[in-house]
DNA sequence: TACAGCATGTCCGAAAACGGCGAGCCCGAA
DNA sequence: TTCGGGCTCGCCGTTTTCGGACATGCTGTA
């Protein structure tokens, strides 16, 4: 188990599943904010959780809209508070994945770049994959430099499915 | 894109368009000589080229000033600094190309016997068909060994009417 | 503190594919 | 028989493609 899970578990305050097009998806959050997002079966998925309160959460209410709207074809990014745990460089990373608008993508070396560390591409691949907020923080916006997509936590076939959504909600603006 | 074109591209410091009775013809210079001359389509043509300097340029005057001569029947060979780029093989190819006099062909085998590769006929058909100056390095005068116009980087057409032009000047010459 | 493991990217060499051919062979038509 | 057309195959430099070998920074574990 890794650092990120296991702090997240600890300081979890509410949890709620939701439903999405690609199979359940658990949250959680903790008192700052939305700090957790795993489709089932996803590597580092942290199990069971030990929350007190569950779905009635007012911002895991918020959070399930927002997904609700996105995965109807709602190109907006997230508003939500998000409290994301990790290293300065994992966040560092994190906080670069957030710029990237939906229906682009960025190589992992694009990403090293923008963080001002050039050469730390394979860290910067370890530090997507340990994203603890599938869908929300847009990991599966990343390939590699020559468009293959690579990996995903949460199964290829998922990262395909998010990007072809997206793709095509770009596309639809664009030819309006 | 081939090495050729690339590296001209990159030498490249004066550029200029003579109007031919065959369409456009793209002029290139390079601080050592004539590098460039594309027929408007051709194959493997450069494309843009960022050159300093336009049509005033001496030397593509004096070229301009020649083949203006050359489309009016004049048979008188080419007399210009030219900067070839390419392989040592294709340098081999191309200078050979420039003792066929204006009237006359070759194959592509007595070319590859000329340069002592007798073998070697389909690579210079290749090198043939990267010829970077059009006209001026004759490689319209390569024909199948059975007199067959083959190919031309410029299109079949162009090929066909410099040797017309060419033949009837030899003709016009011998008949006189 | 040391070390192995990665959702990478780059470079280099080997191998294969690709031509603006031509010689040799086979076959059918005069 | 002779001639010509069409097909096959070997030829060789160049380009493209592919695969393996590195360099590389951060993190989790021992």
């Amino acid at each position: 188990m890794n650092l990120t899970t296991d702090s997240i578990r600890r300081a979890c305050t509410a949890q709620a599943i939701f439903d999405t097009p690609l199979g359940p998806l658990l949250l959680a959050r903790t008192q700052s904010g939305l700090a957790g997002a795993w489709f089932d079966g996803q590597k580092h998925h942290p199990g069971e959780l030990d929350a007190d309160q569950g779905p009635d959460d007012p911002l895991l209410q918020r959070a399930a809209a927002q997904l609700r709207r996105y995965f109807d074809g709602d190109a907006a990014p997230f508003a939500l508070p998000l409290d994301l745990h990790g290293s300065p460089f994992q966040r560092a990373v994190w906080d670069a994945l957030l710029c990237i608008p939906a229906g682009a993508t960025r190589s992992y070396g694009e990403i090293a770049r923008a963080i001002g560390s050039p050469q730390a591409v394979r860290a910067v691949g370890a530090a997507v994959g340990r994203n603890p907020l599938s869908v929300i923080v847009p990991c599966h916006r990343v390939v590699g430099s020559d468009g293959a997509l690579t990996g995903y936590a949460g199964g290829i076939e998922r990262k395909r499915a998010l990007l072809t959504l997206e793709h095509s909600l770009a596309h639809e603006r664009k030819s309006a």
